[in-house]
DNA sequence: GTCTATAAAGAGATAGAC
DNA sequence: GTCTATCTCTTTATAGAC
């Protein structure tokens, strides 16, 4: 962050592009393969200007992450507060989660795949803030099974491994570029995960 | 492969070592954070004795790749083709995928997540021989939607995604010493899948 | 089949000028 | 805020002895 004219404390214009060229560069390549000139190409400068910028490479992937989840979180519990009835809130839980996740997919996909590449101290911390969004996605199956709009044969914690399932393998496929929007594939992921998808036996 | 008395090709001890010491590496540190001289020392040997048995990293990263997608389309082909209606075999291909991954998990972590560090070439051969298995998993699915098994409502796309979203995800959290034995675990998936995790409203 | 020794390249990071 | 120049370390891989 950088101290402005006006006394607020703002993110730097080239400290934006770099976390976003990081983000892009780690998820195409890996953060171990990609290198600091990589990163430096990217932003149209030396590889020894970019230390003007950060300490030390690892600072890319520890705020990139940092800032996936504080992103999710907030907007999952968001969404959760906004909504009514306890199924109502499992399904504003997904929508918000499958949005956030595809609209900043390569930070996501980084802060998933990328944390053993981090420091222990920062590899505890980042592994403390997933801890404490899965938590909120723990309470949302709980009280929807506590309102038996899901299924009490099945422990809560298999409901919520399979929901983490379902969401969070779609960052590898999906493609802002497709004929699927963010929304249509939460609506499908939000109808298979809760009626399944079984044909549903004729009613009559 | 080595060349034994008994004229057939059989693979050395310790290239088998040799691989499996690389899946558990490559899976806990990543491919490329992975150096010759940890897995030289993983096998008691001095790195360049390694090179006796490979040419190179890649390869073993290759091997590894190639012998994972090898396994699970043979056990899921093999587990298809022995059941009997499109709902059993669609049951029993999510077994034996789950039993296949989760018994060698740390190949198949490795294939799946560290494809990009291959070369062009082999990278392509790879995601065809992942593509040939998700064209099995098409073709099962499709089938049960033909005969009513699975919901007509839904692309038959979108119903194989979300059930790899569900069966793949699994190698990031599964602990093979845990509570859960992997035909537990099948069971728990197949039935999320299928029937989904709603509670089922009263049929009287 | 494994060793010691080392070549060759590339990595992250720093110093100091502008 | 960016540059050139460079240090230092580690990496993959090879050569040749045993």
């Amino acid at each position: 962050v950088d101290t402005t004219g006006n006394g607020r404390a703002t993110a730097s214009s080239t400290r934006i592009q770099l976390l976003r060229a990081a983000a892009m560069l780690f998820r195409r390549n890996g953060y171990e393969a990609t290198t600091i000139r990589m990163l430096a190409r990217q932003l149209g400068i030396q590889s020894a200007s970019l230390y003007y910028h950060i300490g030390k490479k690892e600072d890319l992937l520890y705020e990139l992450s940092v800032e996936a989840l504080r992103e999710i979180d907030a907007a999952v519990g968001e969404a959760v507060r906004g909504a009514g009835t306890a199924i109502e809130r499992l399904e504003a839980l997904i929508h918000a989660h499958v949005e956030t996740a595809l609209a900043y997919q390569d930070a996501h996909a980084v802060m998933l795949l990328e944390l053993r590449s981090l420091s222990p101290d920062r590899m505890q911390e980042v592994i403390g803030l997933r801890t404490r969004y899965e938590r909120l996605v723990e309470r949302v199956v709980a009280e929807a099974q506590a309102a038996d709009a899901l299924r009490g044969d099945t422990a809560p914690r298999l409901l919520v491994l399979a929901l983490l399932n379902l969401l969070n393998w779609t960052i590898f496929w999906y493609r802002s570029d497709g004929a699927l929007s963010r929304g249509e594939l939460a609506d499908v992921l939000t109808t298979l995960y809760v009626d399944g998808a079984g044909a549903r036996p004729p009613s009559g």
